[in-house]
DNA sequence: CCTGATGCTGACCGTTCGGTCAAACGACCC
DNA sequence: GGGTCGTTTGACCGAACGGTCAGCATCAGG
């Protein structure tokens, strides 16, 4: 009998205290939990939480559904796992804004980062919008604090630059809202988009130049 | 055996091509019909299509399931019924956009009754989020020919005040986008707002200066 | 007060879904 | 070639879900 009874949770033992054994992961495992989570991402962004099921993950992934729960512990846990290892992507490009920047600068290039993280990674989009949507049940306290604080931080940079006179003088907390809401709209909202538009058209392509005017306008002092 | 085979299906039998009998609503399924949609209307927006129940909606109109389905055929009817008889409320303000009006002020007001839509009727706005965001496996049709031409006819007509001077030179499409990708914003992720917000703001009240702002400074020739 | 149509319900059904388990498989090392 | 540990699976389970049905309750009109 070993002294560590595995197989338990292959995942998540990982950034927490002082752990008896990290334990690195096999190739076999590495590569399974990743056609898991790429698996899920497809699933969860397109039907949502209570749409998708363990047989849909699992056939994505090439797995048989108790090998997939071999893998994590629970439709939830494969949820979370997508939550929280998308989030700090999903919020990169506002952490990499500079207060040493050049004002219209920073902003410009954080909504144009955001417009293309929308076009390239929209099923994460919509993961997080099926999330917000349902009253985020599983991000409610990662929101209050941690992208509260975020934003707060930001924001104060921004209200400094419009007192400055580098930038109009707007809101900073709806500002970054209305990057949020013109960006993640063409991913959400693709299939409409493209319905109206109907075919023929490159709806990011068309959008950038037109976000380039609308906050070029908004924030010209 | 009476001439007409009822209970069939008291709904949906009105606005059809010449049917034998009409047949009145009673005072019972008219407060029992309407019981169901709100009910329905509640729970689908908050919880997706697949994530409602009949059990939830049905405890929620203050009925038995079995007296649900003797009003409704299945699950799938009441989302249908429900996207439709909203469909046109929720496109009133747009079809209400005037040619003859002052530009400006057609577009500024277009965008106050779309913000004052998403205070007022934030579930209807999700409703039709969740829709959207799965696909639209039940609207596509829809969007790609009513909404496409409603919003074509609209665009013509932004296109020609651009032209004119009257407004700045913008993509008519683009510019319908941001009203409404900025305006459901504050509905459809109305808990990461107010997360973000903190306690004791009141979102829909400041967005209203700001989106003036915005999209007066957008549009000034 | 009778009667026929409308309105309502408890019990039930088949399916789907998340999850479990014992057993088998397979790769690697002695 | 035998033991071991990580991996995989078929069969199965209980709960939840959408939907059905036979029969009872209720109501309006005569």
């Amino acid at each position: 009998m070993p002294a560590d009874p595995m197989p338990a949770d292959p995942v998540a033992a990982e950034p927490m205290t002082a752990e008896p054994a990290p334990r690195p992961l096999t190739r076999i495992q590495k590569r399974n939990i990743d056609a898991i989570l790429e698996a899920a991402l497809e699933v969860f962004s397109a039907q949502g939480f209570r749409g998708a099921t363990l047989d849909q993950i699992a056939t994505a992934a090439g797995l048989s559904k108790p090998n997939l729960l071999y893998y994590f512990p629970s439709k939830e846990a494969i949820h979370l796992e997508l939550l929280n290892s998308l989030l700090d992507d999903w919020l990169a490009p506002l952490r990499e804004m500079r207060a040493t920047g050049e004002p219209r600068d920073e902003i410009m290039r954080y909504m144009r980062r955001k417009l293309e993280m929308s076009r390239a990674m929209p099923r994460e989009s919509r993961l997080f919008a099926n999330e917000i949507l349902q009253g985020a049940p599983r991000m409610a306290g990662t929101l209050a604090v941690d992208l509260k604080a975020l934003v707060d931080d930001k924001a104060a940079i921004i209200r400094g630059w419009a007192a400055a006179g580098k930038i109009a003088p707007v809101d900073p907390h709806h500002l970054l809202f209305s990057i949020w809401a013109l960006t993640q709209h063409y991913a959400d909202f693709d299939v409409q988009v493209r319905a109206v538009l109907g075919p023929g058209h490159d709806p990011f392509a068309e959008a950038e130049p037109f976000l380039d005017t609308l906050f070029e306008r908004l924030l010209r002092p």
